[in-house]
DNA sequence: CTGAGTGCAAAACCTTTGCATGATA
DNA sequence: TATCATGCAAAGGTTTTGCACTCAG
């Protein structure tokens, strides 16, 4: 499904609709991840009338060009976020759900190195931490 | 859920059958991760008369007692593998599913100080490139 | 006006679960 | 023999897709 051009080939034309305008303002809003049903619910209440497709559409979209970043739960659910421009990657607490970004120095250029070392290209990486945050190790006791 | 008992009663006692074995075996000879579906397909090709539930219930089990780790795909799917002894990480294709093993000799300790810094323990991590291998790429043109 | 975007509902997908049968200890 | 494990199929939940309609450009 990417935008391939055909000719000159600038791009998918996006059109600016209201859903999708309630749609990014109510991830700018969010700081933690919510799921898409979440956000329909969400969005719904709020008096949107938006539809469980378009939201899924939207945040595909987003994920697309990078504006939100996807997460999957242990369960098989996806989460979504307002991302920040800048690529970085989360320490999640297996416990109480708690994140925090934290971004790894040397990671996109291990990366790039490894890949590049073994003749792969147009490479992504997925990196995330999970733990038990300060608080939860305590209360594991 | 808990095996507790220990008296009378019921004890969470795990019997061999031959697609437990089976389960086993396929996950011990490969090194990649694939998913329920692929090892159920892979072990009736093989002659096993295993059903798909069975795949997914011997999975949980396994994943359970941390013999194979579990890891999520983009598309939401479910990869297992069998639980390493030393940790590395994979470089897989995209495309055509060429896995690579590398490890990241950094990676590792950034891991375990930026979870330090935040306070939090048990920190497991989950390092995957995904990228098109060289073959793929130039194919792709 | 034109067509991308939308909503609804059905479809597609992966995974889990119920139940009768078969195998194991 | 008493249970646990299996297989099948149906159920469950999430995400995607088809289609007619609406609205942005």
């Amino acid at each position: 499904m990417s935008p391939q051009a055909s000719s000159t080939g600038t791009d998918a034309v996006r059109r600016d609709t209201p859903q999708r305008r309630a749609l990014r303002e109510h991830l700018e809003g969010t700081e933690s991840f919510v799921s898409a049903q979440q956000l329909h619910d969400q969005l719904r209440a709020g008096g949107s009338r938006i539809g469980l497709a378009t939201v899924y559409r939207g945040l595909q979209t987003l994920a697309e060009s990078g504006e939100v970043d996807t997460l999957r739960t242990d369960d098989g659910g996806t989460l979504y976020r307002k991302c920040g421009e800048r690529h970085h990657h989360h320490l999640v607490c297996r416990s109480c759900g708690l994140t925090v970004e934290v971004d790894g120095p040397g990671v996109e250029t291990w990366a790039e190195q490894a890949a590049q070392a073994n003749g792969f290209s147009q490479v992504t990486h997925v990196v995330e931490l999970f733990g038990l945050c300060a608080g939860c190790t305590a209360a594991q006791a």
